[in-house]
DNA sequence: GTCTATATGTTGATAGAC
DNA sequence: GTCTATCAACATATAGAC
């Protein structure tokens, strides 16, 4: 091991991080298993000991974030207000915009990549998009609206399609503008 | 030659046309000229007579999509009511649905995949992009809204988000609805 | 568990005969 | 202008010493 009992080294992690990373700014193809080894200061030879392949790390990294994103959505679950619950995802998108701008939505470019490259793997991004649509449904459900349906597909779509446009663009303020008038929607419902 | 005075070969064009199909359906980076060669039935070598490399041909392929899009806009442009050319490339869109389930908008994916892989010729497919918010910018001004800008943004963000999450969940039937419901929209203003 | 060296395959691009 | 053969670079993945 070389960290002494019981320490555990946290390679796998770091490998995970730095996939994620450069898999969000550069993409699946374009990321070498040698640019994850360097980024992560893991050598190259070793990667192979965590995950046997390319698409086993890529796998690791969407299902890191769909836990990410399920753990903050049960956080947002226990506040009475599904238009609040709403909100909190449009600000933490917001949040986002700059990077939105230089690469696009994570999810978005994610599940538009690996459609074309991976189609076993994308499977797996494909249910984080699908989950986020349900989840976005189930608020307007809540909210006890007839069109529960329609505003859900309604509002991840705006989401999605404003991600696509900004980075197109390279202009986080049509992120801003656009999830601006979402929020604006949501409260006057 | 080979085929008689005057005939020009229509080489160039078909590596186009193959070009555009494969990027579309399996991505810039998937796609390698071979694919290209077999499928234009033109003999790897002789591609590159056509196109010294990978990025020229893409660029030819933005041109022209770019092109056909604009000419598209100007028969559209003699359209006396600006809903109703609207209403005309929501119908275009909607005739794309299966190939967008399948593959994403040509566009809105072009974009996010060449803006990771190929800055240069990303700007190309961007400038697209820029040129359709633009276009339809135009019609709602046309209509004297006060919000044009907003509007504009929002039915582009519209069309490019459903276009993706039609992608992930592989359903066409997400294009139809989201468009049915911006129809009626543009209808009612 | 860790890491160096390397096998293996594919790709974009070129050389050069015709 | 056309096409075959091939180069050179790079990627994923493995072998095997430590």
């Amino acid at each position: 091991m070389g960290f002494g009992m019981g320490r555990v080294s946290d390679k796998r992690e770091r490998l995970i991080e730095s996939a994620t990373k450069l898999f969000h700014q550069a993409g699946f193809k374009d990321t070498s298993i040698a640019d994850i080894a360097e980024d992560s200061g893991v050598p190259l030879g070793n990667v192979y000991y965590y995950f046997k392949t390319k698409e086993d790390l890529v796998a690791a990294v969407i299902e890191q974030r769909t836990e990410n994103i399920k753990e903050e959505a049960r956080r947002w679950d226990k506040i009475p207000d599904p238009r609040q619950r709403l909100i909190k995802l449009l600000d933490l998108q917001l949040s986002m915009k700059n990077s939105i701008a230089k690469y696009g939505c994570p999810i978005g470019s994610m599940c538009q990549e690996l459609d074309k490259e991976r189609p076993p793997v994308a499977r797996e991004a494909d249910g984080l998009m699908d989950w986020v649509l349900k989840w976005i449904t189930r608020q307007f459900e809540e909210m006890r609206q007839k069109q529960a349906d329609q505003y859900g597909l309604q509002l991840t779509a705006a989401l999605q399609g404003c991600g696509v446009v900004a980075n197109a663009l390279k202009d986080p303020k049509i992120v801003e503008r656009e999830i601006g008038r979402l929020k604006t929607w949501i409260k006057e419902m």
